[in-house]
DNA sequence: GCCAACGTTGGC
DNA sequence: GCCAACGTTGGC
């Protein structure tokens, strides 16, 4: 089993959202280092749901992937904000898995203290300058983050 | 293939 | 709202 982290914007789909439809097509991914993750997911897999561009960015609960990865339609409807009319439909270009929502954490453990770990070796969310939306977490890191819980 | 211009992300 | 960092686009 992989672990990961999956960011969203809490105005837009934040963790009570989860909670409130069990199961989400993470769609809108449009990035190909992103997405190659997304591919290499597998049902069972584990994902923390981060909370970015807002006041206080961090994790905020736990997810599970429900789905192998599976073409995300909104490539080819030209009314989804996340169209791309350069997608071949024999070949689609963006793919995504349905995320299934397991525990909101008692508090949002922040990027500040995530920063603060000393110990969690090279990790994307933390490299200067990221903007990956979906990365992997090592065993270590996870039990780390989840440790200041 | 280079690289300047542009758009987006996301912390602050 | 600002802006640094980064990815993408497109002219050459």
């Amino acid at each position: 089993m992989q672990r990961w982290l999956m960011k969203t914007e809490p105005d837009t789909f934040s963790i009570d959202d989860l909670r409130t439809r069990k199961v989400e097509p993470w769609n809108g991914v449009r990035n190909y280092q992103a997405r190659n993750f997304i591919r290499s997911m597998r049902r069972g897999d584990e994902v923390m749901i981060y909370h970015s561009s807002c006041a206080v960015p961090g994790v905020a609960g736990l997810g599970k992937i429900t789905s192998a990865p599976y073409p995300d339609p909104g490539q080819f409807d030209p009314k989804d904000p996340y169209f791309d009319a350069g997608s071949d439909r024999g070949n689609p270009r963006w793919t995504l898995v349905d995320v299934r929502f397991v525990r909101k954490l008692k508090r949002v453990i922040t990027l500040d203290e995530i920063k603060a770990l000393r110990n969690l070796g090279d990790f994307a969310l933390t490299r200067r300058g990221n903007r990956l939306s979906v990365l992997p977490v090592s065993d270590a890191q996870w039990q780390a983050i989840l440790a200041l819980e």
